[in-house]
DNA sequence: CCGGGCATGTAACTCGTTACATGATTAT
DNA sequence: ATAATCATGTAACGAGTTACATGCCCGG
């Protein structure tokens, strides 16, 4: 469901094709939503199919460019204005917090460590594009970069706390 | 294939039916992970045929009891262990930042007040529950919880500096 | 005695991932 | 030449949601 409104709002941004799409979940969305070409390709088909974009241009390689409509920036609008985001989330690293009880402290300890480099890489990776400003996918994606900036920190700050936790025996 | 894995986790921490299980992911894991009944009842058949639980006892109304066995107990050891977690997330809420360009600094403005409404709610549950203390779905729940309350604060005070950036144009 | 919650299951459908398949352009 | 990347698509499968279906127990 939010698939089609995500490519909708990608188009809003800039023409693109499903190629670029692809690249602008992998790279910019990933912390947000996540999907393949081969999820890509139909569903630009249908939204084609509904008037919501229109194909634009044609590139090199057989690359189609497809553009929002007026219909799809209505639709767009009536989406995040009427209806209430979907709250169901899966987390996998969140998941796992409540299962750490059933290794060994150490085990537990040299987890969370990993856990931490993990997200200090994202970290850094976010504040250099925050100092770099640049090409964004849309123009609220400095919005989107300091809350991933915040929880990337925050996690951090309890990844610390959570150590020292397990350290002293859960 | 983190289902499996979060129906044994569960079933480590206390014997349960797949009405418990079910209601487990709608009480204390919703803000982790997510799960209908009519995903969990095959799912369980196939762990009880892969030996990693095993049926406990039958209660009043066709209960069925599961607990888990030594095999799936090593199983869940393994996976918290020697397997990275599965990054790839989906969040309707972060992805809708990304187009709050789209409509006006008003709706916008509203939006992030519902926002705000929606997780100051979350954060008074998951106070509550810290000092309520008592039942824990695992034994692990207090790290979750703090995550969760430390997760709360972070968006509320986001959610308040971004609505100061979007009233001044963006 | 009857309504609400307990309790389990299946079916149909949609969404998402992995694998298969093909070919064009560009930089080295 | 040839490797990397650009570029689009389909097929098979697995995961997740919604709808259908049934019945039991307990409290008021």
């Amino acid at each position: 469901m939010s698939l089609r409104h995500a490519l909708l709002g990608l188009l809003a941004a800039r023409p693109s094709s499903g190629y670029d799409l692809t690249r602008s979940f992998r790279v910019s969305l990933a912390h947000a939503w996540s999907a393949h070409h081969s999820q890509i390709y139909p569903v630009l088909a249908e939204l084609l199919a509904a008037g919501l974009i229109e194909q634009e241009s044609t590139g090199p390689r057989g690359r189609k460019v497809y553009a929002i409509t007026d219909a799809g920036l209505a639709e767009m609008r009536r989406w995040l204005t009427e209806t209430e985001p979907d709250r169901a989330t899966r987390n996998e690293a969140s998941l796992r917090i409540f299962f750490l009880w059933l290794i060994s402290p150490e085990d537990a300890h040299a987890y969370l460590r990993r856990e931490a480099e993990y997200h200090r890489a994202k970290l850094e990776l976010y504040e250099e594009l925050q100092l770099a400003g640049g090409e964004y996918v849309t123009p609220s994606t400095p919005l989107a970069l300091e809350v991933g900036v915040r929880y990337q920190r925050m996690l951090l700050d309890w990844l610390d706390w959570a150590r020292q936790e397990v350290a002293r025996g859960d």
